[in-house]
RNA sequence: GGUCCUGUGGCCGAGUGGCUAGGCAGAGCUCUGCAAAAGCUUCUACAGCGGUUCGAAUCCGCUCGGGACCUCCA
């Protein structure tokens, strides 16, 4: 069995993951900003690690989850404004910042609820951590590293390049990119004129007297810089050195590549030795932003209530959607894709229920039908190989869907059940449920088990039958359409019984 | 302008130098009182041109198209 490879952003290629303490993986992510509601291109990255938490967790792993909360201002630069994000959306609100963060946090936990994503070890807040980066930041000027200029603190990345580099730890060692070229295209920004280069970032800024968010430092009062959360809570919880950094494809420049040498300033070691990045959502082939004016919101995405959806769309929906491509991959999002994975995962969900319900007798030790017994056996063998290769869940599925035909077969009788052999059988629902539920985090989203329910749908699947035995039709297709109308759909099985299922 | 990614059939998407990806949609057939579901079969592919090779969607080059990052961004 080939192990577990990654492909890490920092090699630019796909490496076997070894834990740096055996048995045990540290894991960052990126949490989101809780400036506002989240919107499906936010949903990839959460999902994805979910994935990769619970794929780890599966093969043994104790994992340390840490997923933070940016809860302070990062800065929005338009034009010549500069002002903290999060207290300039509040003055149009009209709303504390913290009632403004608290009410978008509480989305935030909800959509991931609704995802069934399993939550974090420990998810801090950036707020939480003020005295944490105040101290980092300290240390990094102490080391020559940064400067103090009218209340800020900026970052030296031309001196940090200079005396890192010949240290293997060059700015640019994660993204490409070459700090001669940086130095020249860098933006006009405001403040400008107080760094000493336009590549340098800031660390702490000076807070304006309009700035609600401000915490009292050496440097006067002011706010955190844009990337020193990250650095300073991963090293709390996880260590100088931790194995897996995660986020989307946008932070690997700056963020990250702040975030390393934030780091290694300090600790003298890029922070993570796994950089994972998953790539993004794509509306009509652009990324979902706010830039571009094109976000789906997820509270909108479920309910349908957007002028570009057609329908709403489940989370358990949107989840199999994103699991359907690869994670490095762009995924298109469009109506008819959403509707693909629907109907796909529950052609996939309502197998895999069937699955469930077959006995496993035990005693088939030769298969009835030894080409289905290879096929089958081979394509559950390769499951973990495709899982271990960079996470293709992709593939991984489509492996599974090859083995819905044979389910539906066994169930409608159309192949034997000594045509596999119980072992076979056994790995087969052991597979699916250890992928689909397990690790895929899917759940069942429509109540069926609903006791009252069930009995008065089995008393009118009782008259149904009776009438159509007495080849009534007329009563038995009234029965079946208004139950239709209503959202319950009979199905006539082979067998004679009658299922149903909402619709 | 710089750095990088990408172009697969109606749609979404996986992919190893030679072996059917898969899902959705369409068509035919089977089962069925009819329907739904299901099963079987099946049509549309690897942007274009050139090269390497016994053989390329898969490697190389060029052309054209799309995108990301370079600025807060999942």
């Amino acid at each position: 069995m080939p192990a577990l490879q990654f492909y890490n952003s920092l090699s630019r290629q796909k490496e076997v993951f070894q834990s740096l303490i055996p048995g045990k993986v540290g894991l960052y992510v990126c949490g989101p900003t809780v400036s506002g509601e989240s919107h499906l291109g936010h949903a990839r990255p959460f999902i994805t690690f979910d994935i990769v938490y619970r794929y780890l967790r599966h093969l043994g792993y104790q994992v340390r989850y840490v997923r933070n909360i940016t809860d302070a201002g990062h800065f929005e630069e338009e034009g010549r404004e500069s002002e903290d994000k999060i207290s300039k959306k509040a003055a149009l609100e009209k709303l504390e910042p913290m009632e403004l963060v608290q009410k978008y946090t509480n989305l935030f936990h909800w959509a991931m609820r609704e995802f069934n994503n399993i939550e974090p070890s420990i998810e801090p807040t950036a707020t939480g951590h003020i005295v944490e980066q105040i101290v980092m930041i300290q240390k990094i000027i102490a080391d020559g590293y940064a400067y103090e200029a009218n209340g800020s603190v900026y970052f030296d990345v031309e001196k940090y390049h200079r005396h890192f580099g010949a240290r293997n730890m060059p700015y640019g060692i994660l993204s490409g990119r070459v700090l001669d070229d940086q130095l020249e295209t860098t933006r006009e920004l405001e403040s400008q004129e107080e760094k000493r280069n336009k590549a340098d970032f800031a660390l702490w800024k000076h807070a304006a007297p309009e700035h609600i968010m401000r915490w009292e430092s050496p440097w006067g009062e002011g706010f955190p810089g844009w990337h020193i959360e990250c650095s300073a809570m991963s090293t709390k919880y996880l260590g100088d050195e931790f194995d897996i950094h995660g986020g989307g494809m946008d932070l690997q420049f700056p963020h990250h590549e702040c975030e390393i040498a934030q780091s290694a300033v300090c600790n003298h070691k890029i922070p993570a030795r796994f950089w994972l990045h998953n790539n993004m959502i794509t509306i009509n082939g652009r990324k979902m932003g706010k830039s571009y004016n094109n976000v789906i919101k997820l509270s909108e995405l479920f309910s349908g209530n957007h002028e570009i959806l057609t329908q709403g769309y489940s989370p358990m929906t949107v989840r199999f959607f994103i699991l359907q491509t690869h994670y490095r991959s762009t995924l298109d999002f469009s109506n008819e894709a959403l509707q693909a994975a629907e109907r796909g995962l529950r052609r996939m969900w309502e197998a895999f229920t069937q699955l469930n319900k077959f006995e496993v007798s035990g005693d088939v030790v030769t298969a009835g039908d030894l080409d289905l017994e290879a096929h089958c056996f081979g394509v559950l063998s390769g499951l973990e190989a495709d899982m271990n290769d960079d996470l293709n869940t992709a593939k991984v599925l489509a492996g599974l869907f090859e083995l819905v035909p044979v389910i539906n077969s066994i169930k409608d009788g159309l192949i034997s059940k000594d045509a596999l052999t119980s072992s076979t059988m056994r790995m087969m629902k052991e597979m699916f449920n250890t992928y689909l539920v397990d690790i895929f985090g899917l759940k069942e989203e429509k109540k069926q088990d609903d006791q009252k329910l069930s009995a008065v749908l089995g008393l009118i699947a009782d008259i149904r039958r009776d009438a159509r035995a007495r080849k009534d039709y007329a009563t038995s297709d009234k029965i079946r359409n208004q139950l239709l109308s209503a959202g319950i759909q009979l199905k006539d099985e082979k067998d004679g019984g009658v299922s149903w299922e909402l619709v």
